[in-house]
DNA sequence: GCGATCCTGGCC
DNA sequence: GGCCAGGATCGC
């Protein structure tokens, strides 16, 4: 469900809690944590102080002062909820932690899409997150950063590598198909095929999807909301994603295709024709 | 690289 | 009842 601009509106939501000591750990039997590290997940948190929340990609690492962060991804249908005192408890809560001071927060999670793990070392070597490419905010990711880790995957689809967390993190579907829309660029084109400055172009467009999404509070198409319950604007200013008709700036109209069983919008006169034959079997100015 | 798969809920 | 959904991983 929530794609980096989400996520970052509930790290920010929360950002002047911290630090909070955590008194009390509930975790339901259904929680989507390592079924080995059940027991340990409360036992290692009670007593923590939380120092703060980080945003990897799509992931939230509450960094506390023992030696371990805790890990969570939000899924498709996870939700994040600071309450100022204990509350009732929504259906599919999975996870609440009861601060000192009568603060909680809810962790609910319908589909179970999402995951809880529990990390030992505060840096470096965790398997989870060292899979994860540079997060797209992140200005080390320069264009020619970008270029090179988009180069080791040149048969993909745009579409496909901007999905591709090990590339870079943070998109999703919404924010991927509009990202190719303000870059021009057709979503069935390979990687291979992109030249420099389309690299530069589509790093650009990213950026400037991801800072309206931000700016808007993430996108409430469903049933997104942040972490204080309020839902999001974005989806007001989305071009492409889920529409029909005309682009929302009029300029193109808005076609849906499938990729790798997903749904792409795109607008065929914007995004130019879909790429040719000859196009693809071109060798040479690519990246690849 | 691709498709199937993990889940529930909402909509037609 | 069937289909679709903002994600990621695991097989072939």
């Amino acid at each position: 469900m929530p794609e980096l601009p989400e996520v970052e509106t509930i790290r920010r939501n929360f950002s002047s809690k911290w630090p909070k000591r955590v008194a009390r750990v509930s975790l339901s039997r259904l929680a989507p944590v390592e079924a080995c590290r059940r027991t340990e997940l409360q036992s290692a948190l009670v007593g923590a102080t939380i120092q703060h929340l980080r945003r990897q990609g799509k992931y939230l690492i509450f960094e506390s002062d023992r030696n371990l962060q805790l890990v969570l991804h939000l899924g498709m249908s996870g939700r994040l909820r600071w309450q100022s005192h204990q509350s009732s408890r929504p259906k599919h809560t999975h996870l609440v932690l009861f601060f000192w001071g009568g603060d909680c927060l809810y962790y609910e999670d319908a589909r179970r899409f999402g995951t809880l793990s529990l990390l030992d070392h505060a840096q470096g070597d965790n398997p989870l997150l060292n899979r994860l490419g540079p997060d797209y905010m992140d200005p080390k990711l320069t264009v020619a950063v970008y270029q090179g880790r988009l180069g080791k995957h040149p048969k993909l689809t745009i579409k496909t590598a901007l999905l591709d967390q090990r590339i870079a993190a943070g998109l999703g579907n919404i924010y991927a198909c509009e990202a190719l829309y303000y870059a021009r660029l057709h979503p069935e084109r390979r990687v291979s095929s992109l030249a420099e400055p389309e690299v530069a172009r589509l790093l650009r467009a990213i950026r400037h999807c991801l800072g309206l999404g931000i700016e808007h509070g993430g996108s409430s198409i469903q049933d997104y909301v942040n972490g204080l319950g309020a839902r999001g604007m974005m989806q007001e200013f989305l071009q492409v994603y889920g529409r029909s008709g005309p682009t929302l700036d009029g300029r193109g109209t808005v076609q849906r295709i499938t990729q790798q069983s997903r749904s792409t919008w795109f607008s065929p006169e914007q995004q130019g024709p879909a790429p040719s034959l000859t196009e693809q079997a071109l060798p040479g100015s690519g990246i690849a």
